[in-house]
DNA sequence: GCGACAG
DNA sequence: ATCTTGTCGC
């Protein structure tokens, strides 16, 4: 696996005002629509594909942890991938870089992305997919962590986040019943004509009956998925927990690790 | 100045 | 993200 863009690397090092030129040049680069050659639909059905001899699709989920030094600052950021096919495990590698800038909402990819890029280099497999912990398209600049990692690869990949970042929900999202779906469109704070459809709040989980809610999961395309896609995939890949499966165990993994490599 | 702000 | 037990509700 390599960089098909490596001009577009997030650098930590460039100034404010350069992380953003580069994310609107990301932003041209992606392409916010379908645009692969798996059959999403082998996500719903697991056992399917493999009844009619196919080779189903590899899914890669990824997300971050961070290690606190001696002084209890966090320096490191760790980063875990999950590949799955199937519905199962295939493969699990993560990888610890040192952080270099401080979380900056919508400059993201600059703290987290040089430990993806690790990780994904240590990966023997090469998923079809990727789901990121954070956002695509619903970014100020259109490129979200998911974007700017897909574009990067050149690779499918949707951005699953836990809150909203910028848009405007088309319909009132508390109490949706699982399985719904509402769409997120751009509003002043994001460069696209507002009204674009930049993402999806979706509701993978809901309880049953009590007078409490689960909140939606915000998706949207990283780069080559389009956001119904993108949703429908993020629900399929959903079993018992809120989380879309890949996501929920490079999450679970993440801490796992993390706490390992400090003993 | 005010408000908003993924992980 | 991270610090963290008990606790409310099915």
């Amino acid at each position: 696996m390599s960089h098909p863009r490596p001009d577009l690397v997030p650098d930590p090092d460039l100034s404010r005002a350069e992380m953003e030129t580069l994310q609107r040049e990301i932003a041209s680069v992606a392409v916010f629509e379908d645009d692969f050659a798996f059959d999403p639909d082998a996500f719903s059905n697991p056992l399917e594909s493999a009844a009619t001899g196919t080779e189903p699709p590899v899914v890669a989920g990824v997300d971050q942890s961070f290690l606190t030094n001696e002084d209890g600052d966090q320096d490191r950021a760790l980063s875990a991938v999950v590949a799955m096919q199937g519905g199962e495990v295939i493969e699990r590698i993560h990888a610890v870089t040192p952080l270099e800038i401080p979380y900056i909402p919508g400059l993201l990819s600059f703290r987290e992305g040089g430990p993806i890029l690790a990780a994904l280099e240590a990966l023997s497999v090469d998923p079809d997919l990727f789901l990121f912990d954070g956002n695509g398209r619903i970014h100020f600049r259109e490129a979200g962590i998911a974007t700017h990692m897909g574009v990067v690869r050149d690779v499918p990949s949707i951005g699953v986040a836990k809150s909203l970042l910028c848009g405007t929900p088309q319909e009132d999202i508390d109490e949706l019943p699982a399985g719904s779906r509402v769409p997120i469109e751009a509003n002043s704070r994001v460069d696209a004509p507002d009204g674009t459809r930049i993402g999806y709040a979706v509701q993978t989980r809901q309880y049953d009956s009590p007078n409490r809610y689960i909140n939606p999961l915000y998706v949207s395309s990283g780069h080559r998925v389009g956001p119904e896609t993108a949703a429908d995939v993020a629900h399929d890949l959903t079993s018992s927990y809120k989380l879309p499966e890949p996501v929920r165990l490079a999450d679970q993994y993440a801490d796992e690790a993390k706490k390992s490599s400090s003993r």
